[in-house]
Formats: C-alpha cells, structure tokens, sequence
DNA sequence: CTGTTAGCGCATTCAC
DNA sequence: GTGAATGCGCTAACAG
C-alpha cells in the first residue's frame, strides 16, 4: 500500500494524495473525500520510514530506562506515551539493565532512528557518555530522576525528601535510624538520598545513622536479616526504594518483628502497588506519570524550537508522602 | 553523518561503505580497516529509516501489550528483548490499556513502521480486528498468554493449570473455594482460567463454587472486603491474577481475617515481586520471560522463512506452582 | 575487489 | 488546486 497506488486508484497524482493527509486545506473538498475514501478503502497507512527520510523527522520520542520491572520505571512512561500522543509523538521506550554501555548502546540506536528528543533515566550523569554523544549530536533530551546542574533535568529533590522523611520519623518519637540503599556508587539518586538522610538526621540533632548497602537486589532479603540481628538495632529503617522496602518488611517478618510494632519501614518511590501492600507502604511518593508528562512538554517546546533543551529549564515536582502503615511510633521499649 | 561523508573521507565509494558493515568479507582489509576508522572517527551510523526503506526490513519486532504497570507484561519483554537481540532485532513495545480501539490502533502504527514480526497480548483473540488485518497484512505474528486455536500462540494452559490449582487447595483440605477475577468477559484468560476453576472444582465433587467479578482493580478492595463479610464466607480464594491476589490478601487483612490462618490466597502469574511479599504469595507460575523468548524464537523462523506463523506453531509452556505462604490449610472451625 | 546507479515511499518545491 | 520532478540515505544489482 503506497501512496502511489492510492493515488492511481484515485485518479490523482501523488501529491495531492501527500497533501491530503498533510495539508487538506490546500486540497479541493471533493477530491480530498475522494482520496480520503479510496485511502479508507486500500487501508493505506503513510510508510513512517519513508516519511523519515524525507522529513528529517520521526516525530518518536525515545525513552531510556533501567528496567520496566521496577513499577516507578514501568509507571513514568504511563504519562510520557500520553502526553507524546498529545503532540503527535509515538514513544520507543528501551531499557539498559542499568548497565552503562547499553545506556550508551541504546541512546546509539535510538539516534539511528532519528528520534526527535529523548526522555532518559541514567544511573549517573556526572559519568555519562551517552549524555556527551547526546549533546553532541544537538538532540533534545531531559533527564528523568537524575538531578544535575549541567543537565535539563525533571526530579523531585531527592535530598531534600529524604531529609523530610527523617524528620517525620523523628517527630514520631524514632531516634535510632538507619537507611538501607543499592549501592551507592551505582547511582546519583541513590547518593542524592543518601545525602538527605545524613542532612535530616543532622538537622535533627542526631548523629549519623548506619547505612546498609546492598548491593544485589536478589540478596536484599538476607543482608536485611542479618544487620536486623545486629546489635543496637534501629527502631526505623529508610528505604531508598519501594521495592528494598518490601523486601525490607519482609526480613523482618521472617525474624519475628511485626511491622510497624517493632520496626518501621519507610520506602521511596510512590509505586502504585504501595497502598494495596499488608501492611500499606509508607513512602515518599514522587509523582511518576508527572514526571514523565512535564518530560515530554519540555522536549515538545524544544523539538518545536529546533534547539535542545537547556540545564536551567529543569523542574523540581514536588514530592508527598503516603504514610501507610508500615511506619508507626517506636516500640516503647 | 551520512554514508556518503564517509565514503568521501575515506575516499571510497559508497558502496564500499556500505559492504564494511553488511558485507565485510567482500572489502579487501587495508580497505575496510581505513573505512572502519573513518567511521568511528564521524561517529557514523547507518540511518535506520533509509535501511529499511531500501530493504524493505527493518529488524524490528513490534510488541503489542495491554499495560507495564501489570508485572507480568513487563517481564515477559524481557525475555523477547534479550532473544530479539540474539537475532539481530530490537523491539519497539506499545501499550493498550486493554481497548480494544487501541490495539487495533498499535498494530497500524506498528506496521507503519514496517515491523518485520509481531508480539501480542490480546484482549481476546476470537473477537480481535486486529488480528484480522495482521494475519492479510501477512505481518508474522505470535499471540502471548492467549490460547486460540485459529492463532499462533504461546501461553501455559490457563484451564489445566487452575484446575490444578483447585486440585491442590482441596487436598490441603478446603472445600469452600471461590474465584475473584477481573471482567470475565473483557479477556479470553479471564474466561479459560474461570473454566479450570469449574471444572477443577466438578473433579473434586464438589459443587460450583461462587465467582466474585471486579470489574475495576481499583475498587477490588473495596469489593472483596464486601464479599469477605458476606455469608458462607470461602476458606481459600483462588485469585484470577497475582495483582488481584494482593489486594485480596489486603482486603482480608483489613477487615481481620488472618492469611492464611483464616483464609488462604493464590494468585496466577507468579510475578517476581510474589516471594517478596507478606506474606509470600502462593500462585500459578507462568515462565514468563520464558514465553517471550519462545515466541521470538517461533517469529525468527517465521521472518526468516519470508512466512506468517501458522496456528499449529504454536507452543505451551509449562506453568508450575510456588506454594507461598498465602495459602494453608482451612481454618479448624 | 570496487564504483556507478536505480529506486525504496514520501514531502516538497516549482510550474501550471 | 493540482501535477511533475527532486532527493532524503541506503542497499543491491551490475559493470568493470
């Protein structure tokens, strides 16, 4: 089914057949029915690739993440594909296994698909050569999640959350705090909530809580039961993601300890799932499908421009909390 | 960066460009190796649009799925990614949110894009226009997790599979077992794991048991909780998807009946996130990374063979169980 | 072994 | 308002 055909078929020249789908107004209203109904007829449908070549524009958004079996990931392309739709663009979303190569691997191959703008979530900008190509190439992108002054990017402020999420636990009555995270280095959130953590427990007059790093998500569940065995025990531990988090709740069920009566656990995130969780998650939510819609309205006004987007068009959404049940007050102890 | 700029600076034709990468063995080395620098050096790419626009192939594979934020179809693209990469193919995922409209929508704008083979999960196959114009498109396509006999599908046996899990329940001594599951009419799953249901239920002489239907999973708790404090209230409840499960457990949970010491909970999927929870989810196992990796296998002969799939291709993997925590044994009463 | 060239399907001048 | 012609970047004959 090609235009040509469509057009033969109507007795029209190619043209006119081009221009009804992407001018009607330059075309007469009868024949632009005609070509209309002959197209309908055929089920022509405009060969994108071809429309590529010629155009210079694909009119697709890539989208670059970790994995989509993290619900945040799976959640924020909810409201990029949306919002893309919205200004007629289709999304080619392309996961990297947090994996630095194939973040570069992918931003490679999405450039070869002459994608108009990029969305992506990296594991570290500061130390990103998928970014400096990006840059290079003069294609617009943002960031998702990272946060960084060199970079146009859209994140809640993970430090300043985290920092919030210590005080609310320590207005509770908690003053033994700990904080379990991926590994630190793999990761700028990771570290940016790291920095809250140690912010909130100091401006809270208390000194610098544990961190248990665990660095292999399958592994979580044992780390946590060991360092819960461990002495001094906190009465609260912060999550830096949903998914530690219900792991975390886990450990402690497995030991013994009742959540929140004996622990409290805070997760990061907002996953969707939180609240359908026994007992409901407690976390910081960040607006995911926000996200990825305030994403795609700075890529739209960019791609429109014909310029990328710069660092200080970034946006800082504003996180909440859910406080579920999975935080309560300290054991009297 | 166009072939040509590095034909010129390479000072080769561009054919000869265009050997180094598809052809290698026809390029005499010393040349090959200048042209090879080259085009590292201009960072050069062959641009996807003209490859396919030329080829008439663009080695990718489309991926129809109702929604990511169900774990189960984000882990599935896993398994097709990877294998996709094994054969040369990228994959390009598009989501319906389980519209029917937007299937049909997805396959157009798949097709569009000139997708050598396709991967979908459908609403229902018997009822699917999409379908309709894939297979005279003669776009080779599998079906995932739908089992028809007129399509090539892979997908466990829903029917055998809960009729095995109804089996299983009974031996651990439950004699009132109900069903929760989304719209039975919205999905052919829906429908055939409701099957296994009776008919496992007939084979242990026991009578119908009750089918809760929730039309909407955002409401789900609100439904089973009403259900719950109903009469003759079920010893286990047989889950018609692991998210469904969850939220049973929760709505159990709320309103005080223990899992499993008051009610037992299994769910379908066997989603990765089940063996986190708690208590852990006891479900039907699907290999789902498993299913799409046999599926991209089925397709790659199929594009190879330059032929659509035929119904009799089609494959059923294995589903095995984790018994999880959820379920026990009834409650002694 | 390498170069020349046609044309994939389309949007876009430029004539008329 | 419509048509003819050009070329986007590439691969695949074909010629040498």
């Amino acid at each position: 089914m090609s235009i040509e055909a469509v057009a033969r078929e109507a007795g029209v020249s190619v043209a006119t057949v081009s221009r009804v789908f992407n001018a009607p107004d330059l075309v007469r209203p009868p024949t632009r029915e005609k070509v209309e109904k002959v197209a309908l007829r055929l089920g022509y449908r405009a060969n994108a690739s071809a429309q590529t070549l010629r155009t210079q524009r694909s009119k697709v958004i890539g989208v670059v993440l970790p994995t989509l079996l993290n619900p945040v990931f799976a959640e924020c392309p909810e409201g990029i594909a949306a919002t893309a739709a919205e200004h007629g663009y289709s999304i080619i979303p392309v996961t990297t296994s947090y994996r630095l190569a194939d973040e570069e691997a992918a931003v490679a191959r999405l450039a070869a698909r002459s994608v108009d703008g990029m969305v992506l979530v990296v594991a570290n900008p500061a130390a990103s050569p998928a970014l400096k190509r990006l840059r290079a190439a003069k294609v617009p992108y943002v960031l998702a999640y990272n946060r960084h002054a060199k970079h146009p990017c859209v994140s809640v402020d993970h430090e300043a959350a985290v920092a919030d999420v210590v005080h609310r636990l320590v207005a509770r009555g908690h003053r033994r705090i700990a904080m379990v995270s991926g590994q630190l280095s793999a990761s700028d959130r990771a570290q940016q909530r790291h920095r809250g953590f140690v912010r909130g427990l100091g401006e809270c007059g208390l000194s610098a809580g544990t961190l248990l790093e665990v660095p292999f998500m399958e592994h979580a569940v044992q780390h946590l039961t060991e360092f819960l065995r461990g002495p001094a025990r906190p009465t609260a531990l912060f999550c830096s993601n949903d998914l530690l988090a219900i792991r975390t709740v886990r450990a402690a069920w497995q030991m013994g300890l009742r959540v929140p009566a004996d622990l409290s656990v805070v997760g990061f995130d907002g996953i969707e799932l939180g609240p359908d969780l026994t007992p409901s998650l407690g976390t910081v939510v960040q607006p995911n499908r926000e996200i990825g819609i305030q994403c795609v309205r700075l890529l739209a006004g960019a791609m429109a421009a014909g310029r990328p987007l710069v660092p200080k068009a970034s946006l800082t959404p504003d996180h909440s909390f859910r406080d579920g049940e999975s935080p309560g007050p300290p054991p009297a102890s």
